[in-house]
DNA sequence: GCTTGACCTGGAGTGCACTCCAGGGTCTAT
DNA sequence: ATAGACCCTGGAGTGCACTCCAGGTCAAGC
C-alpha cells in the first residue's frame, strides 16, 4: 500500500496533471487555488493530493470552456464553505448546458465535413 | 419560385452567414475565398450564393477549432483546381480525426461535470 | 566550495482570431 | 444639395490564455 500522495514538487504535479508548470503558477496568481499553496521552507510550493485533484479538475472544466474567471468565480464560493453548495451546483449546472450544447453544434459540424468527404471520395474513386 | 441568390452586399451575407462584417472582410485578407471576391462599379463587394455556401462551410470549420491558416491551405488547394482532391480529402480527413478526439475527451469531461453535479444535488438535498 | 539544477518573482511577450478606428467615397431619399 | 446609410482601406487595438524572461535563491552532489 502507498501512502497518500504529499509534498510534489510542482514539476512533479506539472507531469501528473498534465499542465505546464508556467500554467500552474499562473493559475495561482488567478486564484484558481481553493486555499493558499502551501510551500517548504525554502518558499517552494508543496502540492498535496487534493491539489492534483482539484488540479484536474480544472482541467476538466478548461478543455469544456470555462474562462479562467468563472473558474476563479467557482473557487472564490469554494472558499467560502457548504453554504455557498447551490451556488456552486447552479454554476456547474449553466456549464453544463453550454457544453451539452456546444457538443451538438460540433457534432452537426462533424456531419457536414463528413458530408464533404464522401463527396471527394466519390470524385477520387472517378465517378 | 426565387431567383438564385447573387449580388448580396457584405451586411447581407453577414446576417445570413452569422459572420459579422469585419470577420469576413477578415477572411478575405487571410485569402479564404476560392476566388477574388466580386465587386460592383463602386467597389463594394458582391456575393453570390456559391460565396454564401462556402462561407458557411468555413464556419463548420471554424466551429470545429480548424485554424485560419489550415482553412487557408485547404482553400489554396481548391484554388488549384480537380487534381488537388486528394489532398483535399486527405486534409479535411485528418481534421475528421481531431473533431472526433476533441467529442471524445469533451464528452471524458463532461461525465466529469456531471459526476461534481451529482455530488452537490446529494449535498445540497442535505443527505 | 563550487557547479548544477530546480525553483522563485514580477513583468513582458506571444499567438490567435477577431474587432475597431480614422478618414474617405457613394447612393438614395427628401 | 444635404443628410443618412452603407461601404471602402490600412492599420491599430483587444481579450484570452498562456508562455517566456531576467535576475536571483537554495540544496545537493562532486
Amino acid at each position: 500500500m502507498s501512502d497518500t500522495i504529499t509534498d510534489l514538487s510542482i514539476s512533479a504535479l506539472a507531469d501528473l496533471s498534465g499542465v505546464s508548470i508556467d500554467t500552474l503558477r499562473y493559475y495561482e496568481r488567478a486564484n484558481l487555488f481553493v486555499r493558499p499553496v502551501r510551500r517548504d521552507e525554502a518558499g517552494r510550493r508543496r502540492y498535496g493530493e487534493r491539489d492534483v485533484i482539484w488540479v484536474q479538475f480544472v482541467t476538466r472544466l478548461r478543455a469544456t470552456g470555462m474562462g479562467i474567471t468563472t473558474i476563479a468565480e467557482y473557487t472564490r464560493l469554494a472558499r467560502l464553505g457548504e453554504a455557498t453548495n447551490p451556488e456552486r451546483l447552479a454554476l456547474l449546472e449553466e456549464h453544463r448546458e453550454h457544453v451539452v450544447e456546444k457538443l451538438r453544434e460540433t457534432q452537426a459540424s462533424l456531419d457536414a465535413i463528413s458530408y464533404k468527404i464522401a463527396e471527394y471520395e466519390r470524385k477520387v474513386a472517378d465517378l
